[in-house]
DNA sequence: CAATCTCAAGAGCACTGCTCTCGATTTGAT
DNA sequence: ATCAAATCGAGAGCAGTGCTCTTGAGATTG
């Protein structure tokens, strides 16, 4: 695969791009339900079904959308975890929980093609699930790397994990590596914490309730970090 | 208003119903995008433009399927709540945490219409919120109540909220009265949090990663309780 | 040069939400 | 009992959707 084999190929890949890049617009202005083949075949000044010869239907132009924004947000929560120093385990998880915030509220509309409602009769094929973990494994690097240090103090809470979940937590271990279950069990707590706050602000379940949301929404990541004792010693911000 | 005042109005009463009613079970197997008016018309055996008469457009129609769905979600939290005892606060948080999973996962395509992303150009009116908010006001009367009795012991887990968040939590006391910002604020968290977990899973996030969703769902129910230190003395189950 | 492959265009199908008009029926006041 | 007013179902129609199929022009390759 040389970088241009032909003009051709130029031209199909160059209007493949052309053509998710106004999707996407369209996407963050009417929404995933009112992207509409035909209006961006339309503002690209050719006819519809000139679009199905690169996209073979409406749902692979959303998957190839879906996939951008995974990598999108994955790379927004690198970018913010890279930024810190390694050994601020507290600071890194805070700058990942703001990098999703950011990201989402920026980007509304992806955020919700992401992880909001599943739109109906589609289903997500493989290729995206590789692209959707990239945050997940920042936060379990984070999560993992506080554990080796010995810079985790959990809190006694009370409960155990279940016996059943030390499969899932074996398999969860892959993104937490050498984490014991309890705390894996915690991870996933904060982690839909993280997410469910997020959705919440979103999709308006927060109106005319919280108002100021950025603090309240720092303040409810450092709960969230003290699940699994990962309190700085001297509560640093941002 | 008496209880059925001419015949016409008792037959458009009885209609609202039955477009309702056929326009939830399509919902149900269709989910929101794929709710037709003309659909349900058909069903019905009547024409698309008479529909309009009951509904002036497929928003009132959704609207009136959304009030529903906060009812119904909202009675079953209340139901689980007061199936105990009143003064076993961490058995009443996890009844109302496992009716509102068990509620989403028996009417997936209407939680998504709940909780999930908002459809696009659809504003939900007033009359929505007032459904909205029973199953918060059963949540905060249990953190309530159990502060009231003095059941709460939350973990030193360091952060405390931002003075910012007063005005916020002043608001929520209506719903959790005569509780601390500090307690309010994690309330918040918990309250996130289980819905978090409840989208995640029924939102396909969890797809081969937790596969005995039910027991680390009540895990994670538990954890959060810990947050306010709503835990059992002696780890009852349900 | 010629055969092949690629692609844009257009027509068309079945569907959607929604509007308007037109008669038929029911209602409520006279 | 009569009659105007309100209500309602049916139908046609508009603009839009995803998607399929065919057609003909152009680029690519042997």
């Amino acid at each position: 695969m040389s970088a241009s084999r032909t003009a051709r190929e130029r031209a199909r890949a160059e209007l493949t791009r052309e053509i998710t890049d106004t999707a996407r617009r369209h996407l963050a202005t009417a929404g995933a339900s009112g992207l509409s083949l035909r209006a961006v075949a339309r503002e690209l000044g050719m006819v519809s079904s000139a679009v199905y010869r690169y996209f073979p239907s409406r749902d692979d132009l959303l998957t190839a959308l879906i996939i951008d924004g995974y990598n999108d947000i994955g790379a927004a929560v690198e970018r913010a975890d890279a930024a810190r120093d390694r050994g601020d385990h507290p600071g890194r998880w805070l700058a990942v929980c703001h990098a999703v915030r950011d990201w989402a509220l920026a980007h509304p509309h992806e955020y919700a093609l992401l992880y909001g409602s599943p739109v109906p009769g589609y289903h997500a094929p493989r290729e995206t699930v590789a692209a959707a973990i990239r945050d997940t494994v920042v936060f379990g690097g984070i999560v993992a790397d506080a554990h080796r240090a010995g810079a985790l103090h959990p809190p006694d809470i009370g409960p155990t994990p279940p016996a059943s979940f030390g499969g899932d937590a074996e398999r969860l271990r892959e993104v937490i590596p050498e984490v014991p279950d309890d705390i894996v069990a915690r991870a996933v707590t904060m982690w839909t914490g993280l997410y469910g706050w997020v959705s919440f602000e979103l999709f308006g379940q927060f109106n005319n309730t919280i108002l100021d949301r950025a603090a309240a929404f720092d303040h409810n990541a450092r709960c969230l970090a003290g699940l699994v004792g990962l309190t700085s010693s001297h509560g640093d911000r941002d």
